[in-house]
DNA sequence: AAAACATTCAATTGATTCTTTGAATGAAAA
DNA sequence: TTTTCATTCAAAGAATCAATTGAATGTTTT
């Protein structure tokens, strides 16, 4: 077998994969199985399928690896793979997270109120840090922030965020950022902060926009 | 919005995904772009794709946010998405990964000479080392390896077995093992030895086996 | 051995998806 | 402006996939 070969097999195995993650009520039944071993009639109800499609779909999912099987009794046991298959759907969930939190072309602007909140940009930051008190508050995730953020900022994840408010200032002035100009969270975040009447705005740019002008990241 | 809606509608954007996945051209797209920025004509020509398909397929992508595009002149450029696609595609290759060491029902045992390999059961292998000197080698990835082992077992992966030779011993038996009874890896390792004129048998029912009786396993 | 039961298989229908073709954009060069 | 060129769009036929139905399989219970 030749090595172009080789690659295009492995392509299309993986495509195999990728179509078996492709659908639904399919994530739906391997999200359960996940939870604990469970015949097909109970996959059936707990996912709303018919006992015949609960029964197929299992079977593609077992085809590809992901779950596998035993009887007792009467009854066919599915339970998970013993492949990573539980590193692969938590790449695949963090992968949609970060995806809901993008502000898709799409997605209407009402829910994330963005025109409500005051932005400030990198040079106008800058000027603000040498002139007075300002806060940074990263509101990405812990990992994120390990990885880099920007030098003394503080990190209050924005599901937090409530619960932590008293490590904020009252008297001087917030801003708070995230990813980049399309993450949502900073958006949210001083919405929230605004709300409960302290002084915040949002950096327009974000992280991604700071670290590519070259500017110093710190990281843990 | 309920929680309900919320998680079906979760679900569907991560099938969404797990489709964008599910075709062997664009996973091919996909890794191609991994390897640099690329305007679409050469991703056609790299991927064999006529333009009009490879473009429909990188829309495709962009939708998923797997990629994002620039004008550089009168060409259209594309790079990776800044969401945690890499990660994603890695989680991807190592299940193939795993899934290409396994056996499966359907694959010909003749490419893994799997009936002329001697076995050699657990209770066997507890017999032999109280008796006399056996090697135990541990031929899965150091990850797995560091994970947890059989107590003594020397690891060596399959891939660094030929240039490790020297660390065997030529005189007494050597047991090889891995994961599972579907793992081949173990297999081909002892078909390796056995060519080499070493002493080597495999371990019928692996590692999952072992912990699964309950036996000491040691990590690292 | 027969009946009851959970699961799987097989066949059909309807819905999606992929590829190709040719036309339409939209930016840059003449 | 007009021309050129890379890319995208739109439509149509071919292929693949999902849900439903009813029958078949293989266990346990009677």
């Amino acid at each position: 077998m030749t090595d172009h070969d080789i690659q295009s097999q492995i392509l299309s195995e993986t495509a195999n994969l990728g179509r078996t993650l492709g659908q639904a009520h399919r994530l739906n039944l391997l999200e359960t199985i996940a939870q604990g071993e469970r015949s097909v009639e109970r996959l059936g109800e707990l996912t709303g399928l018919s006992i015949a499609n609960a029964s197929q779909h299992l079977q593609h999912l077992r085809r590809a690896g992901f779950v596998q099987t035993r009887r007792d009794g009467k009854r066919v046991l599915y339970r998970l793979g013993d492949g990573p298959v539980l590193e692969l759907l938590t790449a695949l969930r963090q992968y949609v997270e970060h995806q809901r939190t993008e502000i898709g072309a799409f997605v209407d602007d009402s829910r994330h109120q963005l025109n409500r909140v005051e932005g400030i940009s990198r040079h106008q930051l800058l000027k603000r840090l040498e002139q007075e008190a300002v806060t940074l508050l990263d509101v990405r995730s812990e990992e994120e922030y390990a990885l880099g953020h920007l030098p003394g900022a503080l990190n209050i994840p924005l599901e937090e965020l409530e619960s932590r408010l008293a490590e904020l200032p009252l008297d001087h002035e917030i801003v708070a950022y995230c990813r980049g100009p399309y993450c949502v969270l900073s958006v949210d975040a001083v919405t929230a902060l605004c709300a409960k009447g302290l002084n915040a705005r949002r950096l327009e740019r974000g992280f991604l926009d700071w670290r590519a002008a070259g500017l110093s990241v710190e990281t843990l």
